[in-house]
DNA sequence: TATGAATGAGTGTTCATTCAT
DNA sequence: GATGAATGAACACTCATTCAT
């Protein structure tokens, strides 16, 4: 972010040098791809000889996965960090939703590596980046329980019954499969070509999203009759 | 399909030739990925020799482009051709998803082609789906409207007013992406790991968006306060 | 061995460039060893362009292995060809090494990839000289069968039984293995040092060790005492 | 020898430290060829930074070279150590060769360096062996002579004169060739496949060539006719 | 209509070697 | 006496693309 392009400063620690490395390389492969970015290019961007960078990171494989790694650290601890323990389902899912898309409004590239190339690239970076979908697709899942437990939003003279209905387990991780797929569609349009902030994107998912889910939590449900 | 390896048979009238060509280039793009398919494999699985692919399809580039037409094509065609004018928006929509899911369950490289490969590889080729994805949304725009007059979920209690309350032009198309992005996420999971059927994840997604997508048409908001 | 450098001749049929390819790498191979030969080198001495090495040989060591099998079956066919079946096994034994002699001499960079080179580079290659030493070393044995049959140098006033001595299978391996050691090392110095024709260094050897091997035959022993 | 890998002790005198560098080298020089070892590989081994060998060896070929010295210097004293004036010729020839076995087993790598290595890269490194080479053949020559002066194995009805025939110096260091190459070619054949002893393969040899040597002094002669 | 023959330009990767401390 | 940091130059290999037939 720094230097644009390449100003060899010398001497530098190691762990020092990684980061720029990788900052480089997470620039080159967000907007480039896995493929199309060539490892001289990320040397020449980190402002580094190209056999430096093997020496770190051993290979084109490795410095990518030490990138998804990163950047899947970096998204899940903002998302988390947002969340504040005592508060009602809702305002979590919210205020998670928001640093969402206020950090992948803020890293468009690492955004990019995660998003787009990981799953582009085969297996062993899927898997990577699986791992963090996961891992939110089940703090969304426990939201939505506790937004059961908590009454949501009553749908007053809804056709189900008023205690919390079963939803098979399939359901809910089809559900926050679909909730993530949506937040993830439209972080891309909020940053490239809806500019709208990311205040806006919760709250417009929030709507989309929040009342379907309370009314299933609630049983009601839709059908093609 | 046909022909698991190129059993080069002789003088196919051009027409026929370009679409196996275009076959194999599928599912070699959809497989590998843009950079990593090569015109070698391509030319072999079709059956034919690599100049030729160049004779009639001039360029990797073009050919790439040409599959992600035909591909968007196919696809916007089959959910157009689920759709029956006189059914109700619900319905329509339901009719619509359910087409989505199964293409893309039938066609799973060019459903790749056209929601991995296409986005993640430079500008001309995301356009290409751009345009598409637009098509969509914009149907899915009238479909909101529509249910909007017709009287969706009326949500008795509902905060807001009966009229159909104004939806902001820039909320709609946002409306339109996240919808279209949970689909598609749906469809990536349905396909690989939920192993359920089109009809059930057309289900599902009515479930999760119907309901919030009449709220909001009949005024009512979710706001973090 | 027509052109010193690349002359680049257009379009030939495969066959023959393949072999115009091998005769460089045999070159480049037998003068500089495995690991110091480039590709690079290969194709320019061979008048082709690097990829076209790759396309009809794959890889070096493909390439490498290649040599090595037609450098190998060149020189036993070269051997073998000498040897005319109806002659007394010394006779057979001298024609051979002869032709192996002359052999060499006139494919120094041949002898070279067999000799130095391939045992030089790991087991795969090592393996395919085996082969060809192996093959050549039965043969000997066989001609050391045969003279002690037919009655080899009697060694007249010998202290062994003038029947056939038993030789230990591992003896006549370890002999083979000396006698195929003195030859290619006499080759060695002929063609480099020695400046003796292959006639010469024929007989030579023959005066080195055909008595002796006489002498095994009839249980003439040496022993340290 | 003492340590498997770089167990980095600390402030050595100059000579030790380069004593350990050196045996690093032999081992990876002897195991891998002199280009696949790398100076990586060597300091790693030697339990020292890659800056301190060039410190004490100034570059990979003066390395190597002082290898190959080293380890012919000590090939050669061992043979000769083996050596007592005072017995007969064939005696001293047995000791000598049984030396050379025994300091070639017992060395494996440095005889890889000396053998296989020094003399597949290039002149300046197979002059240093051929000096070594030269040393001992010259020294073969003078016991091939002497046993000629004690009246070598008489082969009693031999059709040469008893004297000592002519041989032409050219010959003598034929012979003495030959001699060498199927001691090498023993030496790597009993430690590799053969798993004879050094004594065994020492006996091996002297039957294998002593009688025709013997015979050769007498003024026999194997002509094809 | 169709192809065997051929290549320029580039990729990831490695290595011997040197500073600066 | 010893090393962490750094690089220029090369190498094996691949690919999109064209020519001559």
């Amino acid at each position: 972010m720094s230097a644009v392009k390449g100003a060899r400063t010398k001497r530098m620690p190691r762990a020092v040098r990684e980061q720029q490395m990788m900052d480089a390389a997470v620039r080159t492969f967000g907007q480039l791809g896995y493929r199309a970015a060539s490892m001289d290019e990320i040397a020449e961007l980190a402002g580094v000889s190209k056999p430096l960078v093997y020496l770190y990171l051993n290979s084109k494989e490795e410095l990518f996965t030490a990138c998804i790694r990163r950047e899947a650290q970096r998204l899940t601890e903002a998302v988390q960090a947002a969340i504040q323990p005592g508060l009602t389902a809702d305002r979590q899912m919210w205020a998670g939703l928001e640093a969402f898309f206020r950090h992948t409004q803020e890293n468009p590239d690492g955004w990019s590596v995660l998003h787009r190339q990981a799953r582009t690239h085969g297996e062993p970076f899927a898997a990577e980046v699986a791992r963090m979908r996961e891992e939110i697709a089940a703090f969304v899942t426990v939201l939505i329980g506790a937004a059961a437990r908590q009454g949501v939003p009553p749908a007053p003279g809804a056709t189900g019954s008023n205690r919390s209905a079963e939803l098979a387990d399939r359901d809910v991780e089809g559900l926050a499969q679909a909730l993530v797929g949506a937040a993830e569609s439209l972080a891309g349009w909020a940053n490239e070509a809806g500019g709208i902030s990311a205040k806006e994107a919760a709250g417009l998912l929030m709507n989309f999203a929040w009342t379907g889910l309370g009314g299933l939590m609630h049983g009601e449900r839709w059908s093609p009759r």
